[in-house]
RNA sequence: GGCGGCGUAGCUCAGGUGGCAGAGCAGGGGUCUCAUAAGCCCCGUGUCGGAGGUUCGAGUCCUCCCGCCGCCA
C-alpha cells in the first residue's frame, strides 16, 4: 500500500449560527475520511475553522451588545467545543480573524493587485432595497422589481473587481482534462454548466462606509475584503502560505470537502483566484448533498437542524455518526428522521454488530476460558469468512477513494452478517458438549476472535468509540490497516466480555398504531399543540409570485408586526380578493425560502379534492389575537 | 423561461456500455439458545411516473407528457 500525503479541509463555518446538522455532516465525513487515511498509514492533515467577518456578524454582535470579535469568539468556541465533543480529529482550527490569516489575505490581494488582476471599477445598477440586490436590465419588468413590483433605485458604487472572466477558458480546460477534479460527476457537470455562460468579474470589496467588519484592502484603506476573497484563502493561510513547512508539504495534496450550496465559489472562484495568484490549484473537490428534514413519523419531534443535532446526545456520537455516513449516498440528498436513526441504530448497530461482539466474546470467555485458543486446520467455513474479509477490505478501499461512505459501511456489514451466520453454523456451544470436538471448537473460537479483531480495525474510522471497545475486548492496541490481515491474532490473547456496545432503543408503540387502521395521524399532547403559535393576521398586500403557478406572496400584520409569507393558494384565491381579510397564520414557523422569497409563517387553509378554503375568524378580531 | 437531475417492492434506496426486476428495513412463518427477546432460515408477479417509438429484446436508448427538486437567468 502506497503511503501518501493527504490534506483535507471542511469549509470554514460562518459564525452567524451555532453548530448544527449541516456543519456536523461535513465535519463528520471529513473526520471519517481522515481517520481512514491515517489507518492506511498516510500522512494526514485535517483542517476546519470559522469564517467570522461580514455585516451579519457585526449586526448580530451589536444586537447582543458585544463587540464583533467577542461575538465571533463565543461562536468559534462553540464550534471548537462541539468538534471536541464529537471526537473530531482536526489538526488545526483556523479563524479568519486571526492575524496569520489576515496577513495572507492581504498578501495575496497585493500580489493580484500588482499583477493587474484587480481593478477599480464602478458598478451601476438598478437596486431593489427589498431584495437587497441589483437587477440586470433583462430581469427588470417594466422598470420594476420582478419580485416586489416596486420601482428600482439606480445606485452606483465603486468597488474593486477581480478579473475572473479571464480564467473562464482556462478553467473549462482544466476541468475537462482532470475528470476527478470535481466529484461526484453531477457537480462537475454543474460547474461546466455555469461556465457555459460568460463569467462576470468578481466584486471583492465593500466600502468601509457600508461594511466595517472585515480585512482592509492593502492598497486602499477605504475598503474591506468581501466574502470569498477572505474566506477561501483560509485553506492556504492555515498552512503558513507561502513559506511555511506545512504549506510546502501539504499544499500539493490539497482536497476540499463541501456541501453543494457552496459549489460555485469552490468550483469557479477559488481555482480562478489560485491561477491568477500563481498558486497551484487544489487537487480535488468533493461535494455532498443536503439532509432534508421532515420525513418519517417521528419528524414532529425533530423540527429543525438544531434539534436534529441534539440527537447526538440522545443516542450517542457513534450512532449519530454511523447514521450520517451510512444513510447518505455521497453527493445526493438524504432524509433525516429520528425514526430512521433509531432504525439504523437498532438493526445495524445493536442487533448485528453489538450483539455479535457480545456473543462472540462471551463464547470465548465461556468456552475458551477467556483466551483465544490456537486454531486447528482451516475448514471451508473459516475460509469463507476469511475471504469475505479480504473482499470487504478491497471494497472499503475502493469506496473510500470516492468518499462513498455508505458503500464502505454496507461492505463492512456484509462481513458482520457473514460472521453472524458463521456463529450459527459452527455452533460452538454444541461443540463444547463433546471433548472429541475440542480442536474444532478451538478453530471456531479463534475465527470469532480474529473476526472481532478485524472489525475493531476496519470500523475505526466510522465508529471510533465502538471500535475502541472491540479492540480493548480482544486485547489489540492502536489500529492499522496493515494489521487487517487474517491470522494476526495471537493465540493466548486474553479476551473479555465486550460491554454492551449499542443498547437497543425500545420504540414505544403508540396508541394510534394499535388503534386498528384509524387515522394515521399520531396523537400529540396539549403541550405539543401549545408549541404552535397561531395568530389572527390581516392581509395588507397580496401578489402572485412571478414564475409560479401556485404561490402567492402575502404581506400580513400580526399585531404590531408586519411580515411576509408565501402561500400555495394562487390557484384558488385571487390576490386582490385577500387584501383586508383576516386569516389564521402559524406565527412561530421556521422561515423557509420559496422562489427566492423568505416566508415567515404559514397561512392555514382546509382542503379536499379541488377545493381549498382559507380559515378566517367568524367574528372580527384584531390582528395578533391568539388562536387556540 | 433555459439547462441538470429525480420519479424502481409498504419505507429508504442499488440497478456502467439494453438480454428473464434487486438489497436493507418493516411485515408474515419457522428454528437454535452462545448473545443486546438479538442471531439464523424461508416468504416479494412490484403498471420499474404516463404515452408512444427504435430493437429479436428497454428501468436501461429516443420523443412527448405528468409530478417533484436543483442550478441559471
Amino acid at each position: 500500500m502506497t503511503r501518501r500525503t493527504f490534506y483535507l479541509t471542511t469549509p470554514i463555518f460562518y459564525v452567524n449560527a451555532r453548530p448544527h446538522l449541516g456543519h456536523a455532516c461535513t465535519t463528520i465525513m471529513a473526520d471519517a475520511m481522515c481517520r481512514y487515511r491515517r489507518l492506511r498509514g498516510d500522512r494526514v492533515y485535517f483542517l476546519t475553522g470559522t469564517d467570522e467577518h461580514g455585516d451579519k456578524i457585526a449586526q448580530a454582535a451589536a444586537q447582543a451588545g458585544v463587540s464583533p470579535q467577542a461575538y465571533a469568539d463565543e461562536i468559534a468556541a462553540a464550534f471548537r467545543a462541539t468538534w471536541r465533543r464529537l471526537g473530531i480529529t482536526n489538526d488545526d482550527f483556523i479563524r479568519t480573524t486571526e492575524a496569520r490569516h489576515k496577513q495572507v489575505v492581504q498578501r495575496i490581494l497585493q500580489t493580484l493587485h500588482d499583477a493587474g488582476e484587480i481593478y477599480f471599477g464602478e458598478y451601476g445598477g438598478n437596486y431593489c432595497f427589498g431584495c437587497e440586490r441589483f437587477y440586470t436590465d433583462k430581469e427588470i419588468v417594466g422598470g420594476k422589481c420582478p419580485d416586489h413590483q416596486t420601482p428600482l433605485t439606480f445606485i452606483k458604487e465603486k468597488n474593486y473587481f477581480f478579473r475572473m472572466s479571464k480564467y473562464q477558458e482556462w478553467l473549462i480546460t482544466h476541468i475537462e482534462e482532470h475528470p476527478d477534479f470535481i466529484q461526484p460527476e453531477r457537480y462537475r457537470n454543474e460547474v461546466l454548466g455555469f461556465l457555459r455562460e460568460p463569467l462576470q468579474d468578481l466584486s471583492i470589496s465593500r466600502p468601509r462606509s457600508r461594511l466595517q467588519w472585515g480585512i482592509p484592502l492593502p492598497f486602499d484603506d477605504g475598503y474591506v475584503t468581501y466574502v470569498w476573497f477572505d474566506a477561501l484563502i483560509n485553506y492556504a493561510s492555515a498552512l503558513g502560505f507561502p513559506d511555511g513547512d506545512l504549506y510546502r508539504d501539504l499544499w500539493p495534496h490539497c482536497e476540499h470537502l463541501i456541501g453543494k450550496d457552496i459549489l460555485k465559489p469552490h468550483g469557479v472562484y477559488w481555482p480562478s483566484m489560485l491561477k491568477a495568484a500563481g498558486i497551484p490549484i487544489y487537487q480535488r473537490l468533493h461535494v455532498h448533498g443536503y439532509w432534508s428534514l421532515g420525513g418519517g413519523k417521528m419528524s414532529k419531534s425533530v423540527g429543525n437542524v438544531v434539534e436534529a443535532f441534539q440527537l447526538t446526545d440522545k443516542y450517542g456520537y457513534d450512532a449519530f455518526r454511523y447514521f450520517l455516513l451510512r444513510e447518505m449516498n455521497f453527493g445526493l440528498d438524504a432524509s433525516f428522521s429520528e425514526e430512521a436513526l433509531v432504525g439504523r441504530l437498532n438493526a445495524d448497530l445493536a442487533n448485528d454488530l453489538g450483539n455479535l461482539a457480545s456473543r462472540a466474546t462471551t463464547l470465548i470467555v465461556n468456552f475458551g476460558r477467556g483466551h483465544v485458543p490456537a486454531p486447528g486446520p482451516e475448514g471451508a467455513e473459516e475460509a469463507s469468512v476469511r475471504e469475505t474479509l479480504e473482499r470487504v477490505r478491497r471494497e472499503v478501499d475502493e469506496a473510500m477513494k470516492e468518499f462513498a461512505f455508505q458503500r464502505a459501511l454496507s461492505a463492512i456489514w456484509e462481513f458482520v452478517g457473514r460472521v453472524n451466520r458463521y456463529v450459527d453454523s459452527a455452533a460452538p456451544w454444541a461443540l463444547a458438549k463433546d471433548d472429541s470436538h475440542a480442536e474444532r471448537l478451538r478453530t471456531v473460537l479463534y475465527t470469532l476472535g480474529e473476526s472481532l479483531r478485524c472489525l475493531g480495525i476496519v470500523l475505526d474510522p466510522f465508529l471510533p468509540e465502538a471500535a475502541g471497545k472491540i479492540r480493548a475486548a480482544v486485547g489489540t492496541g492502536a489500529p492499522s490497516l496493515a494489521d487487517l490481515e487474517w491470522g494476526r491474532l495471537a493465540p493466548g490473547t486474553p479476551v473479555q466480555k465486550a460491554p454492551g456496545l449499542f443498547p437497543r432503543i425500545e420504540v414505544k408503540v403508540s396508541e394510534t398504531s394499535q388503534a386498528a387502521g384509524q387515522s394515521s395521524a399520531s396523537r400529540i399532547t396539549l403541550d405539543d399543540f401549545k408549541k404552535v403559535d397561531l395568530r389572527v393576521a390581516e392581509v395588507v398586500a397580496a401578489e402572485k409570485v412571478a414564475r409560479s403557478k401556485k404561490l402567492l406572496k402575502l404581506t400580513v400584520t400580526v399585531g404590531e408586526e408586519t411580515r411576509t409569507l408565501v402561500a400555495g393558494i394562487a390557484e384558488h384565491y385571487a390576490p386582490e380578493a385577500l387584501v383586508g381579510r383576516k386569516v389564521i397564520v402559524v406565527a412561530n414557523l421556521e422561515p423557509a425560502t420559496l422562489m427566492g422569497i423568505e416566508s415567515n409563517g404559514m397561512v392555514l387553509a382546509g382542503s379536499t379534492e379541488g377545493t381549498v378554503s382559507l380559515l378566517m375568524p367568524d367574528k372580527d378580531l384584531p390582528p395578533g389575537s391568539r388562536v387556540k
